[in-house]
Parts: structure tokens; C-alpha cells; sequence
DNA sequence: AAGTGGTCTAGACCACTAT
DNA sequence: TAGTGGTCTAGACCACTTT
């Protein structure tokens, strides 16, 4: 039972005082939460062991049970702790089922509109395939619109855009459509978002001879495909195509475990 | 200002109020969170429009303040809405770069004890190269440990994992380390966890011959490379090496927008 | 000045787990 | 039965934005 006062009385660490800052801009829930992950991260509290009970933290940090609720709740949304009720807060083991890539990577391409271009390279309607047809919930031969994009970073051809978008004639978006050159607002057509939500799918690809020539690079290369079907409001497929990134241009990064500096 | 008042009173949907269910196990802020969110995924709420402020809600849903926060802290951190302090609560516009793929998907594939098998190829020290004594941290000429090993799934290869390890000739973990037949306990060599963190990143690649032969399958396919890096508490490198799934069987999905169903 | 979100208190009661 | 985490109250004060 003394044992985790003891831990708290034996770090080394003398800077940090185990009773809240109040001078301290730094929220009181936020300063237990660090303690407590530098604690974890130190090895202090190892994985699998439990943590002082909410009762403890409260009184040794000298504050209200809503703030170590809150210091707790940080660490279960980092993924460092699970509770148990009516046993305790307890270390989770890193595990690699947890780790996650953003997209961030590839939207960062085409965010800076400075150096990143978008060049389209077709735009027709056509009658729907099979394929298209069913993904977007219409009937096979009715009209779709094609949209092919490049694109350009720094003048490099990056990533090949290919998009079927729901043809209708009687909301003539199309011309607004067509002045999309920076893909940052794919979500937002028309001035304002009409997209709810998208799926997306990510692969490892090999460009054949025609990709390879629109990306300025040499077939059998390595590259992502990443597939996207958008819903609008109605729950309606509007859009369903692919991005096609070179594989050398695009590398997701991410960490497991224990990340101090976040 | 009581126009939101007034979306409240003409929402159709007559099954829920608005005064949260006492009776309900559903907590009260997880019903606020979900009529609000409700409401966004509807459209009655758009992307950019002010959710009625926290004051509102507490009289609408007739709670306290606390629990209209923890509503909206849900809300923020499923990343619908974001709030500006002195300004109000609002509703994001679903974009691209917030999509996050989990590794979850490639760690199924070895999760299932009963259908995953993992083969040891190859296990023997030798010398570090200038590229992975750079990665562990260690002068040129050390030796290291490295392990080579396949992953089948229903008997069929999948993944192929190679791993160079540091060796510490007084530290003899290599033995019960061989025994690592699942890839499960990756961060639970000797029975307990010992690895604090790892930094991984994923790339599109092309087999070679020799990988193609591994995995059963034709040079000049698409794959996955995930490669990885795992520290101690002393936030020494141990490992580093890399996992090649086969792109055939290795698929990220993810959702982007407003997702009702979580 | 009025309204908004952000932090925090000092309790209450409940559900659950251990013993 | 005692201890744990989970929910919730009814306020307080602060920092900030809008008007």
C-alpha cells in the first residue's frame, strides 16, 4: 500500500514536485497526466501494474476527484492505461494492433498550394460499367462523369487521380468541378462541404506502363492506391475513384508505445 | 439566437427527446453526444455552424454543466467538432488528412494462434553492416543477431520477417527468443514486456525474386514493407528489421467524416 | 458588458471487484 | 465489507471573443 508513496518519494527526478503547480499555466489535470506517463515511460510503473487508485492521486496531488478523473481519462485516450471497475487503473503493454498511419502524409502532397499543381488531364461523361455502376448505386450505361487529375509537386508528376462522379444534368456542377486544381477541397464542391463521409481503402500496387507514363517514372515501380467511395448528406455515393502516389514520394510514419513528447 | 432552439423543436425524428432517459443505462453525456452528433450526421447541423452553446444544452437536456462537457469532450475527440473558447462549439468539415489506418488489420493476420504459424528460417550472429549498427547504435563490426522468419496463415506464406537483434553474449535471451513462434509476444520476450516503444513506417513495394520465393508467389508483385524499430526502457535500440506482407493479402480501411455507427 | 468555452471544487450516489 | 472506478450535481472562477 505504501509502496507507490515510496515510488513517488524515491524519484529521482527532483523538478517535479509531486503536488500540483498552481502557479503553473499548465492545467492540474494535464501536470498529473505527464507525471504519471513520464512515471510509466521511466519504467516507474511497468506494464501490466496497477496505478495509485484515484483516492491516492487525490490526495497526493491535493486536488478534486474530477481532476484525477480528467488525468486518467487523458491516459486512456493516449492508450497508455485501461481501467478495470471496482479494480484499478493499470499500464497497458504496447502492442503493435495499436499503432496508426495518417493520412496526414499524403494530404500534406497537395496542402501547400504553393509548390503542389493539379493539372486535369480529362473530363467527359460516359455511360457507367458494371463497376461504376454498382458502386455508385445507379444503373448500369446511365452517364457518369470522368475526371483524371495529376498531381504536380515542384513539376513532378506525384499522384494520378482517376474519379467517377454522379452525372446530373440538372445541377450543372460541373464547370465549378472542373476549376478543382488543388484538390484541397475535395470536400468542399460548390463553395460549401456537401461530402459526409468517404470510405477508403489502401494498397500496395505496381504501376503498369500507362501509370508509370503519367508519373513520369518507369513501369513496375512500386506505389499506393488509395480507393475512395463519398457519400453526401443523403447517404448517396456522389464520387468513387483512386489515387495512384508513387511509391518512392510516400512513406507513413507512425509510433507504438510509450510517446513522451506527445 | 433561437434558431437552434427551433431546429431542436422541429427535429423529425419524434423517438428522441431531448431531456435525456434517466431511466436509460446509457449515460447522459453519451446521449447528448450521440443526439448531437445525430443531427450533424443529418445535415441539420452543417459543417461550420455553431452547436448551441453549453448553457443551452444544460437547459435543453436539463443536466449539469460537467456532464454537457463531457459531451462535447466526446464529440471533439472523435473529431466532429472543434470549440474556440469565448466563441462557441462548431462543426468540423470532414477532410482527407483526418483518416488514420490501423495496424490492426496486419495484426490480425498473426493474432489467430489456431490459424497463424510462424516458421524460424534462419538464426545466427554475425557482424553489423554500417546500415544496421547505424540503426542499433552500435560501432561497425558488432556482432548482431539476426532471425529470419515466415509467417503462413491457413499454411499458405504471407508475411516474411527479418530482424536483426542486439547480442549481448551476457544476456542469453536468444534461446527462449527462438521459441517466438506466434510474432503474438513481439513485445513480451522473457515473459514480460520489455520493449517501451518502436518508431514503424510503410512503404509500397515490388518482391524480388528470393522475397517472391519466400512468399509463394510471383516476382514483380505488389507488397507492403513495415519497417520497425523497438527500444527499452533505456531507450536503447534492440531491434530493427522489417515485415514484407504480401499486397494480395493486406488491405487498410478506414472512414472519413462522420461515422454514425461508432 | 454579455456570452462563450476551460478549469476546478467538494461532495453525492452507483456499479463493480476483491476479500 | 471495503475499496475501486463511473456518473453526476450545482455551483465557482477564469480566459477569451463578440458586440
Amino acid at each position: 500500500m505504501t509502496t507507490h508513496a515510496s515510488h513517488l518519494r524515491t524519484d529521482i527526478s527532483g523538478n517535479t514536485e509531486d503536488v500540483v503547480n498552481r502557479r503553473s499555466h499548465e492545467p492540474a489535470y494535464e501536470q498529473i497526466c505527464n507525471l504519471l506517463r513520464e512515471k510509466i515511460s521511466k519504467g516507474i510503473y511497468l506494464p501490466g501494474s496497477r496505478l495509485p487508485s484515484e483516492s491516492e492521486l487525490r490526495r497526493i496531488h491535493k486536488v478534486s476527484p474530477m481532476t484525477v478523473r480528467r488525468a486518467i481519462q487523458l491516459l486512456l485516450d493516449q492508450g497508455i492505461v485501461t481501467t478495470v471497475q471496482g479494480s484499478g487503473t493499470f499500464v497497458k503493454a504496447p502492442d503493435l494492433g495499436g499503432a496508426t498511419f495518417s493520412l496526414n502524409e499524403f494530404y500534406d502532397i497537395f496542402k501547400d498550394q504553393d509548390r503542389a499543381k493539379v493539372k486535369l488531364l480529362e473530363a467527359r461523361t460516359l455511360k457507367a460499367d458494371a463497376d461504376t455502376a454498382a458502386r455508385l448505386q445507379l444503373s448500369e450505361g446511365q452517364r457518369v462523369l470522368l475526371l483524371r487529375r495529376l498531381l504536380l509537386k515542384d513539376g513532378d508528376p506525384v499522384i494520378f487521380h482517376k474519379e467517377y462522379l454522379i452525372y446530373d444534368p440538372f445541377r450543372p456542377v460541373i464547370e465549378t468541378e472542373l476549376e478543382v486544381t488543388t484538390l484541397y477541397g475535395l470536400f468542399e464542391r460548390n463553395g460549401q462541404t456537401c461530402l459526409k463521409r468517404g470510405n477508403l481503402t489502401l494498397e500496395a500496387m505496381v504501376l503498369n506502363p500507362e501509370e508509370a507514363g503519367l508519373l513520369n517514372t518507369m513501369p513496375l515501380q512500386p506505389a499506393f492506391r488509395i480507393e475512395h467511395l463519398f457519400y453526401d448528406f443523403d447517404e448517396t455515393p456522389i464520387s468513387w475513384g483512386q489515387f495512384i502516389c508513387r511509391g518512392d514520394k510516400l512513406r507513413f510514419k507512425t509510433m507504438v508505445g510509450f510517446d513522451l513528447s506527445r
